[in-house]
DNA sequence: TGTACATCAGTGAACGCGCGTTCACTGATGTAC
DNA sequence: TGTACATCAGTGAACGCGCGTTCACTGATGTAC
């Protein structure tokens, strides 16, 4: 607990951080429980004393990734209030700035493949953040006429959408998929258009 | 070349086969070229003969796959002409068909995390396809004002950034981000609000 | 303050295993005559 | 049509290695008295 309150190291924090430096280098799938023992300066037989086995370790460090995503989320929301539209801009930068800030928990949540549902910590978690999204949506839609308003759940998808895609493509050594344009740059207009497209925003502002 | 015109078998292209089905079961980092070579029927030595290693095999199983994916977005933006919109939008459509039908070739192309730029006949393939969408999304441009247009690789980028993020996040086992609509569906409202964002759809129509 | 003791986090040796890679080889194929 | 031969795709044995996992152990820590 205490900083220096501890046996031989605050071990199960030390994996966690251990892992996520791997997985900025390697890959979610690009390391073994050996080397991240190894990273922590423990022996592999100490990871389980802590953690069932590889697995079990990134699904901790996914789940504190989500843990601090749904915080920065929400901080995001509540800086755009009370205005519908500066809050869901504000998620989607917070969105952007998380995956810069914290690759190796990005990469642990979205790109591990571990299945979220199959752990119910996780997806509790997991649903704090999609929840905010969500709700930055609803407060959009009430702003546009019912007969024109796609379903709420249908907007907060096109959103992280726009967002991950980004991030996936825009943000690393990506595919066949180069741009001059900071990622920044391209979630903002996406997202601006996007809302223009919604009515939510003046034709030529 | 011909079906039964080999030795032991077209082994190249049964390792290929192997590795895409692989790839659907256990991601593109969950198999080793001993597994591949296994699947293929055939001794771990053997794959030697015509690949570098586990990595030169993802990279041809990623070419094959940026080959088809370019045709079937080329062919897709033909059945749009001359119709801009018709075009943009049969190309997302072409976009979201390959991945469901070639998943373990998607997998490999943007999952795989290999160096596109470090394999010169990788990145041809690969631009032949992202020049598909650029000409469509500049055929579209032509039809929107030029003071607000915004850049035409930034519309493509818009594009394949939703399109993939539709990809990763609502067509296999998602991360928290589970939605009632189809991904078609959620692609095809998708780029339609955005582009009545830029102006290319009637506000109400 | 000092001592005896219980706890339990991490050790290190051990195991069987599958890995990537090499190498000399073999035997089916296709071709020359 | 038949035979001799060159080719070369795939074999199988071998190697050293790092892996995940187990286990009895050890020794630093914190606590009771």
């Amino acid at each position: 607990m205490s900083k220096r309150g501890y046996h031989h190291g605050n071990l199960k924090q030390a994996l966690v951080d251990a892992a996520l430096t791997l997985i900025e280098e390697k890959g979610p799938q690009g390391f073994t429980l050996s080397q991240a023992a190894k990273a922590a300066g423990v022996t592999p037989a100490a990871v389980y004393r802590h953690f069932q086995g590889r697995d079990d370790l990134i699904a901790e460090t996914a789940r504190q990734g989500y843990a601090i995503f749904a915080d920065l989320m929400e901080y995001a929301y509540q800086t755009g209030q009370p205005s519908a539209l500066a809050s869901l801009e504000a998620v989607g930068r917070a969105y952007l700035a998380f995956a810069r800030k914290y690759p190796g928990h990005y990469m642990a949540m979205f790109e591990s493949g571990l299945a979220i549902t199959a752990n119910s910590e996780l997806s509790v978690v997991a649903s704090r953040a999609s929840d905010v999204l969500e709700r930055a949506a609803r407060d959009l839609s009430a702003h546009i006429a019912p007969e024109k308003r796609p379903p709420v759940a249908m907007v907060s998808a096109h959103i992280w959408a726009l967002s991950h895609g980004v991030v996936e493509l825009y943000t690393r050594g990506a595919p066949g998929a180069r741009t001059p344009f900071p990622a920044e740059d391209l979630l903002e207009t996406g997202i601006g258009i996007y809302l223009r497209g919604l009515g939510l925003i003046a034709p030529d502002s």
